[in-house]
RNA sequence: AGGCGCGUGGCUCAGUGGUAGAGCGCUUCCUUGACACGGAAGAGGUCGGUGGUUCAAUUCCACCCGCGCCUACCA
């Protein structure tokens, strides 16, 4: 299972796909209901079927994943349920342009073979997606996995589908919807994506029927006069009153039309008078219907103009705007027209220009559903993380419309409605009817329709676990714990969700809706195909290996901001992989089969009860950071931990533990200890390297992910070990500075000498002698009560004692006097500015008493300090 | 029009009512037996602007400027 020798540098292309084969073929991912474990459930944002992985779905199941892992190895029975999504339009459209190649269209195949064919799509490239999962290391329990046209799924949708209806929940009728001419279907308000464009303001003159001047009317879409039935002004408006109830004449068409007043008009914008095309402007719609207008469609399903149109008949909707443009010029009829900018929906899978459209639509009514969704968040039993994304949700859910579900596509969800070929009844069953209820018929007809895919995604927290059956696992894991997503398909998804959840299954679908961030450029740009600025995923894992991506994604995850993701970025933490794998590599070099325990910890020399210190801190700053959700500071905490205390100084302290015979076993074990735990933590993250490690390290249990998650222990703290390195770590960074400072060779071993006043600070560097020869390189270290002769030597106060180190052959005296003037004024500095403070009686009196008295510790402190360097000063003659 | 968010060292971003942090970049020195995807030591910021609250504001409040995003039937 693992190589012998471990290479300089951490290979990940060489144990990924080991590694998750082998969790997968044994089992790991699957959750267990018999487990008697509390369980944790999250089912996956479905990925759309043809799709492939891109870098938002890696950065929001990387942090699934994160969430997942840990509670597993906390103890949970954990199910983590992956699925795909059919996506309607998108999969249709892709299958449509494969037959476009072939020179055909889904209407030469007919919809049972067209069906198939998709079918067949799917499972050629459904594979891809799971695929690239797994090279994510993602611990998705793929033998529950779900696809939301499964017979099981289909069957909750039809369910819940007529249960509506029964309810009164579900109707039909005709309306306008967005309408898309490419896709030609129709679209759900959130499908389409509306943007300011450039256009143009018509203002254009309707005569008076019986001769007079008429009315100009101000539109952006002047073609759509052709399907005029009436002009609108405010009924209170002065300049148009004495028009009301006259009559028109509508250009181009020479057909008369009325004036008719209505409130809805407003009098500052354009001519303030409006024409009303019922057909094909929603605003419209509502207003002829107040006042009884009848409507007149202008466009067939593709936008091309219909009979209606007259002469623009089998024109396209835009080709005859500039026709009619054009005739309105040369009859006079334009007045004027200005540039304007124009709201303009496109359909959000192929950019198409959206025409609302007046067409038979099934809707779900929303209201009803709403109010305990609503109720469910505003009482606490779903949170949002971060909270301010419920504000958001409010907003939507309290103004929220009626939803168009169906769909002119043919793969779907059909809807089971059938007309009675006999009687017209309407029948919308959960079998298949065979004859009509009302007059016994049997020629009944399918609806053609199919639903909005949304429909059956809003389902998937419970009929991916079986529902409408009771089963076991619709029990045990629903309601889910957390639903993890991104902010952009709140209202898409997370709000139907909880809707069709609450209603359907019984309670809320989920507690916590953990809401990421948009992965962008380093400049802060989203990222798209389109822009051309988006990274791939697979491709970074290819470069860089799998955790280095993950832990870069999870490091970057900070609650409420959009992640920058940066090359740079990831290659800082590639080499803080490889920086663990080294830390590993010295760890087992020293090993040797040895398996000693470290014994009585309070025994143990300062180094190592600071390190067991230490790591018993970060484990409870990564506990209780993911408890939170805040994967910017677990990552960070054991990014710090690992390459801050454990390589940079416990690693090296050990190096001189190693070297003492007696104490190398217990050194060892401690190396041991520290290591295993941190892979442990480090884990979630960063799943393959650590196993890897881990798995060469003395362990139990068949793997990495299966071990327990490190609990923090209060009582393994140790404060005054951490207090103590604190000082000698302070000690050996004076060295180091002095010997950078003034370009003493690394290699080149000095002497110094520490002068301390104090007999317990003078035992404490004599007893750490060793330790600090190393990690600072002296030749010799000196310790003494006091020393004169100041002028010889360099002088640096570190906290109590003071360090001394021989100029000879070193350091100059000028060199070192302009040194200690710097230090003098920055310490004077500080001290001015503390002083004034504490003369303050304001502060003293109104300030937190801890904060008054840090402050005179601080100044006492800096005091001895400016002592010290003015007295250096002094026999040194400056 | 309404809502939300952002503006902190060169870049990308954390953070806090008590004179600021990280990663990368930068400077100097260094191939010392884990690691040059490395080590040691540094430089670098009036925390967008203006007022207010406070003993104290980058942190709280108000307004302003700049930038994103979302929702919305102004033809």
């Amino acid at each position: 299972m693992i190589q012998e020798t471990l290479g300089k540098t951490f290979e990940p292309r060489d144990v990924e796909p080991r590694w998750y084969r082998y969790w997968e073929e044994s089992g790991f991912f699957g959750a267990d209901p018999a487990s008697g474990r509390r369980p944790f459930c999250i089912v996956i944002p479905p990925p759309n079927v043809t799709g492939s992985l891109h870098i938002g779905h890696a950065f929001t199941l990387t942090l699934q994943d994160v969430i997942v892992r840990w509670r597993r190895m906390s103890g949970f029975d954990t199910l983590w349920l992956p699925g795909l999504d059919h996506a309607g339009i998108a999969t249709q459209t892709v299958v449509e342009r494969q037959l476009a190649k072939e020179g055909r269209r889904k209407e030469d195949l007919g919809r049972e073979a067209f069906e198939r064919r998709v079918w067949e799509w799917k499972d050629e490239s459904g594979g891809t997606i799971a695929r690239q999962l797994r090279l994510m290391g993602y611990s998705l329990d793929w033998t529950r996995e779900r696809f939301t046209l499964d017979a099981t799924l289909s069957r909750a949708v039809r369910e819940v589908f007529v249960s509506l209806w029964e309810d009164g929940l579900v109707y039909r009728g005709n309306y306008i919807v967005n309408w898309c001419p490419r896709c030609v279907t129709a679209l759900s308000d959130l499908e389409v994506e509306v943007a300011a464009e450039n256009g143009s303001l018509w203002h254009i003159r309707y005569p008076a029927a019986d001769g007079g001047q008429g009315i100009v009317v101000a539109t952006t879409r002047p073609e759509t006069l052709l399907g005029d039935t009436a002009v609108a002004v405010h009924p209170e408006d002065e300049r148009y009153r004495h028009l009301i109830g006259r009559r028109v004449i509508l250009p181009v068409l020479k057909r008369e039309i009325p004036v008719v007043a209505d409130a809805f008009v407003d009098r500052e914008f354009g001519t303030g008078a409006v024409k009303i095309t019922p057909a094909h402007d929603p605003n419209d719609f509502q207003a002829a219907q107040r006042l009884g207008l009848p409507a007149v469609e202008i466009m067939d399903e593709r936008g091309v103009l219909n009979g209606n149109a007259g002469p623009y008949a089998g024109q396209d909707r835009l080709e005859a705007r500039k026709g009619i443009v054009n005739q309105l010029s040369a009859e006079g009829l334009l007045v004027k027209s200005t540039p304007h900018q124009v709201p303009l929906g496109r359909c959000q899978r192929c950019d198409t220009v959206v025409e609302p459209r007046l067409s038979n639509q099934w809707f779900v009514r929303t209201g009803p559903l709403a109010e305990p969704a609503i109720q469910a968040v505003e009482d606490g039993r779903i949170v949002f993380v971060p909270e301010n994304w419920s504000k958001t949700y409010f907003e939507w859910m309290r103004n929220i419309r009626d939803w168009c579900v169906s769909r002119q596509l043919w793969w779907g969800h059909r809807i089971p409605a059938w007309t009675c070929g006999g009687c017209s009844e309407l029948i919308v069953a959960r079998e298949d009817p065979t004859t009509c209820p009302k007059c016994g018929g049997t020629a009944l007809v399918q609806e053609t329709d199919v639903l909005d895919t949304w429909f059956s995604s809003g389902l998937f927290p419970f009929s991916t676990l079986g529902w409408p059956e009771k089963s076991a696992d619709f029990r045990r894991y629903y309601p889910n714990d957390v639903m993890m997503t991104g902010f952009d398909i709140i209202f898409f998804w997370v709000a139907r969700m909880i809707m069709l959840g609450m209603r359907f299954a019984g309670d809320v679908p989920f507690r916590k809706v953990f809401i990421n961030g948009l992965v962008r450029d380093e400049k802060g740009e989203k990222m798209s195909k389109t822009r051309g600025n988006d990274v791939d995923p697979l491709a970074v894992i290819e470069k860089h290996g799998t955790d280095a991506l993950r832990f870069t994604l999870t490091a970057l995850a900070a609650p409420g901001t959009d992640p920058s993701l940066g090359e740079a970025r990831l290659l800082g933490y590639k080499a803080f992989v490889n920086k663990l794998w080294n830390a590993a590599r010295f760890t087992l070099m020293n090993l040797a089969g040895d398996r000693a325990s470290a014994g009585d910890v309070a025994a143990l020399p300062l180094p190592s009860r600071w390190i067991l210190s230490r790591l018993q801190d970060v484990a409870g700053s990564v506990n209780a950071a993911l408890e939170e959700f805040r994967f910017d500071q677990a990552a960070g905490a054991l990014y710090h931990f690992l390459w801050d205390e454990v390589c940079d100084w416990y690693v090296e302290c050990s190096k001189v533990l190693l070297a003492d015979a007696t104490e190398a076993p217990r050194a060892r074990a401690v190396l041991v200890e520290v290591l295993e735990a941190s892979l442990r933590l480090l884990h979630p993250i960063a799943p393959f390297v650590t196993e890897e490690i881990w798995q060469r390290l003395p362990h139990e249990g068949p793997s990495i992910m299966l071990a327990g998650f490190p609990k923090p222990d209060p009582t393994k703290r140790d404060p005054s070990a951490e207090e103590e390195m604190g000082r000698l770590m302070r000690l050996v960074t004076a060295i180091r500075t002095i010997r950078a400072t003034y370009e003493v060779e690394p290699r080149r071993r000095i002497d110094a000498t520490v002068v301390a006043g104090g007999t317990r600070d003078r035992e404490f560097v004599a007893r750490h002698e060793a330790l600090v020869k190393s990690l600072a390189r002296l030749e010799s270290l000196e310790v003494v009560a006091s020393a004169p002769d100041a002028a010889r030597t360099i002088n640096q106060p570190v906290g109590a004692v003071e360090l001394r180190i021989p100029m000879a052959g070193l350091f100059d005296l000028a060199a070192e006097k302009t040194r200690l003037s710097k230090e003098r004024l920055k310490v004077m500095d500080e001290l001015d500015g503390l002083r004034k403070k504490l003369e303050n009686p304001q502060f003293v009196q109104r300030a937190k008493p801890e904060v008054v008295a840090q402050s005179r510790e601080r100044v006492a402190e800096l005091e001895g300090r400016l002592a010290k360097v003015a007295a250096t000063l002094q026999e040194m003659g400056g």
